[in-house]
DNA sequence: CTGTATCCCGGCTGATACTG
DNA sequence: CAGTATCAGCCGGGATACAG
């Protein structure tokens, strides 16, 4: 587990459990990778980043190392030339998915009534609910 | 809607709909004074500070400002000496209760294995699933 | 009682450029 | 291809002190 999400998990800020969560699935493209993992199986780093369309190598690099940190995602490197990097999601990663799935469907849904917020295609099957 | 919570709806870094979600949760003591005051149904600023036990005035009042913008929580001000406020649960607040719930779920879920971490006691019933 | 005002710090995110 | 290095800005969070 990443310091970050073991610091929180034990000060925890005001600490209910909930944060744990926050802190693990809040970064910045987290969200967005674990969708598209989930989505694609395995994916390469410039896949990825293609894919996400927009972060800059070190932020991927960073979101990516910290995922795999906290146990979500599995990366395995491949010792040849040209490097090789595959990224999957682990069977944490996977659990995680039903709890992103709702965070985007919640989050679609407030933003909705008020703003047509343009889902960013990365929102997976569903569609409209209530 | 706040204005971070705004960009991040348009631009949404890598923007998917689960950001927004993040954005509008991912406070510091945001979860824990959701659900409080979904346990409580109403409290006073000085009650949630206790409560909570932690939070300086000023970020509380941070906290519950962008928790109102963002009208996950009525904020009730009655214009006597001493000052009295009231916060409550609005129904989008109510409507994000679930989700909270399950963040905590998850998250407990998730330290627990590796680090019993325990539970702020603000996670309410819950016990065991799966 | 319910906040505000300052100051501070560290972390996250991004842009740009460079490397094995 | 898959990163790393450096620089920079912004924001969130906290401590302390003060105010209506």
């Amino acid at each position: 587990m990443r310091a970050r999400t073991e610091h929180v998990a034990k000060t925890g800020g005001g600490a209910c459990a909930a944060e744990i969560s926050v802190a693990v699935l809040g970064g910045a493209w987290k969200p967005s990778i674990l969708t598209l993992l989930h989505e694609r199986g395995v994916l390469r780093f410039g896949e990825l980043g293609r894919e996400l369309g927009g972060p800059t190598p070190k932020v991927l690099t960073r979101q990516l190392r910290e995922l795999e940190e906290d146990e979500l995602v599995i990366r395995t490197v491949f010792a040849q030339v040209p490097p090789k990097v595959e990224y999957s999601l682990s069977d944490v990663g996977r659990d995680a998915m039903p709890l992103v799935d709702e965070l985007a469907r919640w989050g679609a849904d407030y933003a909705s009534p008020q703003r047509q917020g343009e889902r960013c295609g990365r929102t997976p099957s569903n569609s409209e609910e209530k």
